[in-house]
RNA sequence: CGCGGGGUGGAGCAGUUGGCAGCUCGUCGGGCUCAUAACCCGAAGGUCGUAAGUUCGAGUCUUACCCCCGCAACCA
């Protein structure tokens, strides 16, 4: 029976481009929504660009732009990168787009209706002269602790974190003038309310977590959920459907959680097949997967599911998170301002699509932090990608004189190894344990070479030519069911493998192949990085 | 006692419920000529951070200690 499968990846934030550290995380939901594809279920992979809150605002004004042309910027960026890499989204919105703003409006309005969101009258910083109330970064002032002039969210020097009474003391950041105390207006959405049922989830779903998404939402759980302010005095944003907030927007992890579901009701809207209903309500056989880095997991694992439970709408909440450590570069975290890292753009500039994802998974942050290398990831291009599966699909296919596939025998004991193959790599990503899983592919990669050497076709075909056609032959069908053993991980190479093997539609099981096709325009799959 | 992640052959790592220390790369030696100097076979190389404890048995469990990395900011 097909099951309905919605694959949330995590909406970048349009605020700076991306790099191969966010799309080692991103990379995990477009291998579960090609392998889920490959199996033949209804699967929905959908994601966009974050484009509304404060660092975007704050930036446009720096620039003295518009916050939207800022965020169009990056969110072009992203679409080439993504394609770049061959992400298979069904769906790559943004959130400003009017669709979504609108939708999630409805969503606030009913937690509003239902009682989940909550006024409250609190006293905050303001500045008369710019009219405006501030949140703690857009203050500066003295550090009280070591005296160095700071911002107000944190010093930058001591690390102190001002008191809100501190923050009083302090001055607005844009014009200078004295903060005052004002009380201001602001809407809760009341967390502790839905500490039980999501407890009672999480401990329901999480066995399939990774440790790191287990142990963080426990920790929230544990202290229990606090209420959160969602709204913010910004002008840019979605706004407050709620009256007496017209000057307000909306928290931006609110409306951006919720993009996955305005993205499959967009999606569904177009289609006869399905409804948005399949994957996030109850008893329709569905199943939610949730994929970004480490920092984004109480947003998905909490504050998305209170969302969907203060609907009252019989909501299926996120089944499965899966949260990525980070990838360093160089033994360094990433950084723009130290120039430490390479973008995703920058790297598809410079080598193959499919090499980068795999070596992102093989190499992948799964359970700690991992570090990328311009070294290893040659190594892992030449030595592995290339000199295995390529060469292994080159010296079969372009076996000196053959022209066509010949009729031949499959190896039984090839054909238990590909089936053996299957399933161990299916249960792996369903197991999340895509290192494990590009492994053990190649170990069919590595056992099909010792095959071809042990079989030694070279001799074969001058002393015993239908022994020569069975061990072509066999190879060729390992070959085919590469390319649906791959796809979720090099999608490019298998489609050119499929070309040249004029296979049928891709499929996660065993295919045979067709005898007296003709091998014409076979070209290496992969091109080697000479190294300097 | 701030929090978190780590210490396993030269490098990078895997070791799930305690049961003969593994993988990839590199190095050395050999084989092969279909293939992009690619492929295959073999070898060397480890007191598993230190010390103590539990156990018939500890890389794995307990305790203490040592060392490394991240935890301000654009940034997952």
């Amino acid at each position: 029976m097909k099951s309905n499968i919605l694959i949330g990846g995590a909406w970048p934030y349009a605020n700076s481009s991306l790099h191969l550290g966010h799309l080692a995380g991103l990379i995990s939901g477009d291998i579960l929504a090609r392998y889920y594809r490959l199996k033949g279920d209804n699967v929905l992979y959908v994601s966009g660009s974050d484009c509304h809150g404060t660092p975007i605002t704050e930036r446009a004004k720096k620039e003295k732009v518009s916050p939207k042309e800022i965020a169009s910027k990056y969110d072009k960026e992203f679409n080439e990168t993504f394609n770049g890499f061959q992400f298979s989204y069904d769906l790559y919105s943004r959130t400003f787009d009017e669709y979504h703003k609108e939708k999630v409006k409805d969503v606030f309005k009913k937690l509003y209706d239902n009682g989940y969101i909550y006024e409250k009258i609190e006293p905050q910083a303001y500045c008369e002269h710019c009219n405006k109330f501030l949140s703690d970064r857009e203050i500066v002032l003295k550090c009280p602790e070591c005296g160095e002039e700071t911002k107000g969210d944190q010093c930058d020097n001591c690390l102190h974190v001002p008191t809100s009474e501190e923050l009083m003391l302090g001055n607005c950041i844009d014009c200078g003038s004295k903060v005052v105390e004002k009380e201001n207006k602001v809407l809760y959405l009341a967390l502790s309310k839905f500490q039980k049922q999501i407890e009672e989830h999480t401990e329901k779903v999480k066995s399939e977590w990774r440790i790191n998404a287990q142990n963080e939402t426990l920790k929230y759980l544990k202290q229990g959920l606090r209420d959160r302010a969602v709204t913010r005095d910004l002008n840019w944003g979605v706004d407050i459907p709620i009256k007496g907030y017209e000057d307000k927007r909306m928290y931006v992890w609110i409306d951006a959680v919720l993009g996955y579901l305005t993205d499959t009701m967009k999606l569904c809207e177009n289609r006869t097949d399905c409804t948005w209903e399949d994957f996030w309500k109850e008893g329709h056989n569905n199943k939610i997967y949730m994929c970004h880095g480490k920092d984004n997991i109480m947003f998905h694992s909490i504050i998305l599911n209170a969302l969907l439970l203060g609907q009252k709408e019989n909501y299926h909440l996120v089944d499965t998170i899966v949260s990525a450590e980070y990838l360093n570069f160089n033994d360094q975290k990433f950084s723009k301002s130290k120039g430490i890292g390479i973008t995703g753009l920058e790297a598809l500039k410079l080598y193959d699509s499919d090499s980068l994802r795999y070596h992102l998974l093989a190499n992948g942050p799964e359970k700690k932090d991992t570090n990328f290398t311009i070294e290893d990831f040659e190594n892992t291009h030449n030595g592995e990608i290339l000199n295995k599966f390529g060469n292994l699909v080159n010296r079969t296919l372009r076996f000196k004189g053959l022209t066509t596939i010949p009729e031949g025998k499959l190896d039984s004991k090839i054909k238990n190894e590909i089936e053996k193959t299957y399933n161990q790599v299916g249960n792996l990503i369903e197991k999340l344990e895509f290192r494990e899983a590009v492994k053990t592919i190649m170990n069919l990669v590595e056992l099909t070479n010792k095959y071809y050497d042990d079989k030694q076709p070279w001799i074969a075909k001058k002393e015993n030519i239908e022994e020569f056609n069975n061990i072509i032959y066999t190879c060729s069908v390992v070959i085919a069911n590469l390319s649906n053993l791959f796809e979720p991980i090099m999608p490019t190479a298998c489609n050119k493998i499929r070309n040249y093997l004029k296979l049928p539609e891709k499929s996660w099981n065993f295919i045979d192949i067709k005898s007296g096709t003709e091998l014409i325009n076979i070209e290496p799959l992969f091109n080697r990085i000479e190294k300097k």
